[in-house]
RNA sequence: GCCCAGAUGGUGGAAUUGGUAGACACGAGGGACUUAAAAUCCCUUGGCCAGUGAUGGCCGUACGGGUUCGAUUCCCGUUCCGGGCACCA
């Protein structure tokens, strides 16, 4: 019987749709496992052979948990909020919603072609109000927390008022944006907008007027992992510094728990490394600065109070509010022209060339340790948004100060005993300090840090400052709060109105705010975000509804919020929406909150590293907080899967002409090479009737050959369109199948790798299974027998089994395609055609290859699936060897010596080497050092 | 500059975590079947050397050292490639 794919695997996903196979309920009397992909953006250019990788993994590892009786969530949904189709929408006035359901529409169909095990009944989608509903609600909860420092969790902001009510600000440990003071006579005092406008600054998700990156070509702001190198990066457009009024979500309050948190998690050192220089927490010391001949007093940070003796300058962001109060009357123009300048320079400009600039402002500080005047500089390489905006400078300690005072002829004093400061500063954080303070001064209190180690230093001066009441020991992080502002038109509204100037949260119970249809994506002619463009946008506070914008009257009727979520506030919780995806009275139960729990294993791109993994994080530790999820954490395990990059093909031209030369003979000419169609290229050698019919110019083009083929060059590139080296699932799975096109994918490498896809190798698999297949049957008849098994056979059965689950256990699936081959092999030549041999292989390769598994079981006589089937166990006896090897090791070299049957004690062989039952020519005279057995049982013995 | 991960045949990659390096697949070469092609099957395939031959010897996991009876694996140094952070004080 011949291996037809296509009958097979269109009959099974037609039979598993029918007979809803990877539907799920929850059931308490079975474990659950939950595996998650990261779910997938829509776009137009539909799926390319690389998308479906992550896919593939997880999907075998979900196949394989459900035949080890676990109750597996396995679901799917679209990223639907995005880019693209607005743009789309732009050009075409077509509406992103018909392009995104079109999208959507066609990856459904290419993933179906796959076989996956995905339960499509719990599918959800960020554009459905269904959906952002939730999204919306989870904002509003944020409005309405703050984050408690000392009981490090959200908490509801009556609380927050309570306090104030009681105390003001007296004993408040909370996040915050500024640190504010007032008693509680002065928080009575203020109006309802005064205090809406104190409680901004401790909201978790809150309105502020903060420096954004904007983007010109996007005509939106972006946040801080969606800029590359100062330009977007969707794109790759300029993005410069402006000053907004934007929604901001405060993730710096959990920038501690974030970096807590990843030690509690499986994810790959490296993943874990880049949140953890992301977060970027950094211990130092906040110290207090006075001015000479002033009451102004100023804070610095840093991370080497040790250094405070080498202090030659001080150096303020020129964004810094100091800077005002700090400029004496005779500097003022030169401040000001230098903060012209600053005001005309881009985030990109500071990032390509790094000039050192900066002003002197005229004022002195005084060290608080020695008492001595420092002159005060403004310079652009200290940032107004990290520390205090404010630093000391050690130039012989730092390189940046170091630059700075080469270049205005600073003092530079060195600390360190030994170091070598006259081309370079000495940054290490080692060894003996000096000059702390110089010989023949003193410091306040006797203070010397001479002969510490730096370390040793840090700490002393740590201690010296608090005791002192100098400053205090302070943890700074890199951290940002998130910009949750986009002026964009296709993303989630806001539920929010203005009132007073002042945003008002729409009542709960009238979630979701629907997005409202609009004539055009562009933002309005007075600069407004498209959603301006919307003729009913206003909020009736008397009947909690939309209406017509003319009806705006700001007693009754209200403006809504111009502004949509960003993409990332869609994607933040979805992996909880799956677990009850149709609940229209809460995000999600506690029953099923308490059943799936969290994610126990995650596949997707390490490329949301700074993104998606961070923001998700954070909503699901305030959800966590608010008491929703019953976890901290929401991804417990996390595969990276690398990317599949193209394999593009090269013809070469020869200049001027319409000849195209062979890759072996191009040194001979002068030749310009073009990317071809990998589809007319096959084992390098161009289709060359199909490339003259490929584009018109080269309907008449000549070709110079080697050997009468045409060899085109190669090389490893991005899989994209215009490289002409996409390769499409679809035509994969219609040449080969989908079990081909699975088991292929994970053969050609790792998991984590990226690696170059290469359409020639998939004969292999394909013959694989043809191979496997076969076994099964003789000639036209289904010929599996009731023999029972020899040894041999059940041992290459069981190495498998081994092999098998030990693999899928570490992602390496890599490995257990050839295991299947190796005892596919074996077992064909041993003319297996054994049940009880055959019955487990095919549930053994059911997560790789279901549709084959599928026909092959119910030829076995199976009424029900093979998912319903149960995981092979393993037998050891089944692998216990023959015979052992004994190894005997001396003079450097190491040799096999005897066999001994395999249930010898360890005391025989101990024996038999002490008696020198050895190969004599291995002995010669010499001493044995030690005496192994291998494999698995070890003896290290000495023999004098 | 700082941090992380990696380097094995012509190619993708194996190696039970310190025990016969190169599994398996692709590619290449040779052969069988066939009128022919497709398909299928078999053999060879890290390098060098010796031998008619079965076979044997030497070298070999980026480079240089070290630990060990034994190192692709562990340690130190160097080079190269990839990733993250980056005037973050």
């Amino acid at each position: 019987m011949e291996y037809n794919f296509r009958d097979i695997e269109k009959k099974w996903q037609q039979r598993w749709v029918a007979a809803q196979t990877y539907k799920v309920t929850e059931d308490e009397n079975r474990k659950k496992f939950y595996v998650l992909n990261m779910f997938p953006y829509p776009s137009g250019a539909g799926l390319h052979v690389g998308h479906p990788l992550g896919y593939i993994a997880s999907d075998i590892y979900a196949r394989y948990k459900r035949l080890q009786g676990f109750n597996v969530l396995n679901p799917m949904g679209y990223d639907a909020y995005g880019l693209p189709a607005e743009q789309y929408a732009i050009q075409t006035g077509q509406h992103p919603a018909i392009t995104t359901e079109q999208n959507i529409a066609r990856y459904r169909e290419q993933l179906d072609k796959i076989g996956f095990s995905f339960d499509w009944s719990r599918e959800v989608r960020t554009c459905d109000p269904g959906y952002y509903h939730w999204t919306q609600w989870a904002f509003q909860k944020m409005f309405g927390s703050f984050y408690c420092n000392s009981c490090k969790k959200a908490q509801p902001i009556e609380k927050l008022i309570e306090h104030f009510e009681k105390q003001g600000t007296a004993d408040l440990d909370v996040a915050q944006t500024e640190e504010l003071t007032f008693t509680a006579a002065e928080w009575h005092a203020f109006d309802d907008v005064k205090r809406q406008q104190v409680l901004m600054n401790y909201r978790i998700a809150y309105l502020a007027e903060t420096m954004v990156n904007w983007c010109p070509a996007l005509g939106t702001v972006l946040a801080n992992d969606e800029v590359v190198n100062g330009v977007s990066e969707r794109g790759g457009h300029p993005v410069e510094q402006k000053k907004m009024k934007q929604w901001c979500l405060r993730v710096s309050a959990y920038a501690q728990r974030l970096l807590d948190g990843l030690d509690t998690l499986e994810w790959t050192d490296s993943l874990k490394e880049t949140q953890r220089n992301w977060i970027g927490r950094s211990e130092g010391t906040e110290m207090q600065f006075k001015v000479a001949g002033s009451d102004v007093e100023f804070t610095i940070f840093t991370t080497r109070a040790d250094t405070i003796f080498g202090v030659t300058f001080m150096v303020l962001a020129p964004e810094s509010e100091l800077v005002r109060q700090l400029t004496t009357p005779d500097q003022q123009k030169d401040v000001d022209e230098y903060l012209a300048y600053v005001k005309k320079r881009t985030e990109r400009d500071r990032i390509s060339d790094r000039k050192v600039t900066g002003v002197f402002s005229g004022s002195y500080a005084i060290n608080p340790f020695t008492g001595e005047e420092i002159p005060v500089w403004i310079s652009e390489y200290v940032l107004a948004g990290y520390g205090t905006g404010a630093i000391m400078a050690v130039p012989a300690h730092d390189s940046r100060d170091y630059a700075f005072a080469r270049h205005f002829n600073l003092p530079i004093i060195p600390l360190i005993e030994g170091a070598d400061i006259s081309e370079e500063s000495f940054d290490a954080k080692e060894g003996t300090v000096m000059n702390s303070p110089v010989a023949g001064k003193t410091a306040l209190d006797g203070f010397s840090l001479n002969g510490c180690e730096v370390k040793e230093a840090i700490q002393k001066t740590k201690e010296f400052v608090t005791s002192h009441h100098l400053g205090r020991v302070k943890v700074n992080y890199r951290l940002r709060d998130a910009i949750f502002s986009r002026q964009r038109y296709w993303g989630e509204p806001f539920p929010v109105y203005y009132k007073d100037g002042m945003p008002q949260m729409l009542p709960e119970e009238c979630l979701p705010l629907e997005l409202p249809e609009v004539d055009k994506f562009l933002p309005t002619e007075t600069g407004e975000p498209p959603l301006g463009n919307a003729k009913r946008w206003a909020w009736d506070t008397k009947t909690n509804s939309v209406v017509d914008n003319a009806t705006i009257d700001n007693q009754t009727v209200f403006p809504l919020e111009l502004n949509t979520m960003p993409g990332f506030a869609g994607s933040s919780a979805y992996y909880i929406r799956y677990m009850d995806p149709h609940n229209d009275a809460a995000l999600v139960s506690p029953e099923a909150d308490d059943y799936w729990q969290n994610v126990d294993l995650y596949v997707g791109g390490s490329e949301h590293a700074t993104g998606h993994l961070i923001y998700s994080r954070f909503w699901n530790k305030f959800l966590f907080d608010l008491g929703v999820s019953c976890k901290e954490e929401p991804f417990k395990k996390l595969v990276n899967q690398g990317m599949i990059q193209g394999r593009s093909n090269f013809v070469y031209r020869i200049q001027n002409t319409n000849t195209f030369v062979s890759l072996g003979l191009k040194d001979q000419y002068d030749v310009t090479p073009l990317h071809v169609d990998v589809n007319i290229v096959s084992g390098d050698v161009l289709d060359i009737e199909a490339f003259k019919a490929w584009r018109p110019e080269y309907a008449d083009a000549e070709f110079i050959l080697e050997d009468g083929k045409y060899v085109c060059g190669w090389a490893v590139e991005k899989m994209s369109k215009s490289m002409f080296n996409v390769v499409n699932p679809d035509m994969i799975v219609e040449r080969f199948g989908a079990d081909t096109l699975r088991l292929y994918e994970m053969f050609l490498g790792p998991i984590e790798q990226a690696k170059p896809w290469d359409t020639n190798g998939i004969d292999g698999s394909h013959r694989f299974l043809k191979k496997f297949w076969n076994m099964f049957w003789n000639k036209e008849t289904f010929a599996v027998n009731d023999e029972e098994p020899t040894k041999q056979e059940l041992k290459s059965l069981h190495k498998l089994i081994k092999k098998v689950t030990e693999d899928i256990e570490v992602f390496s699936y890599n490995t257990s395609v050839p295991a299947f081959m190796i005892a596919t092999n074996e077992l064909a030549a041993l003319k297996c055609q054994k049940r009880a041999v055959l019955e487990p292989m095919v549930i053994l390769i059911a997560p790789f290859a279901p549709h084959i598994a599928e026909e092959l079981w119910e030829e076995l006589g199976h009424n029900t699936s093979v998912f319903d089937a149960r995981w092979p166990l393993f037998d050891e006896s089944a692998l216990v060897e023959d015979a052992v090897k004994m190894m005997v090791a001396f003079n450097g070299k190491t040799r096999f010596a005897i066999e001994f049957p395999a249930d010898a004690d360890n005391a025989t062989i101990e024996a038999a080497a002490r008696n020198h039952e050895l190969t004599p020519k291995y002995l010669d005279g010499k001493q044995i050092v030690k005496v192994i057995i291998v494999p698995g049982r070890m003896i290290n013995m000495v023999v004098k």
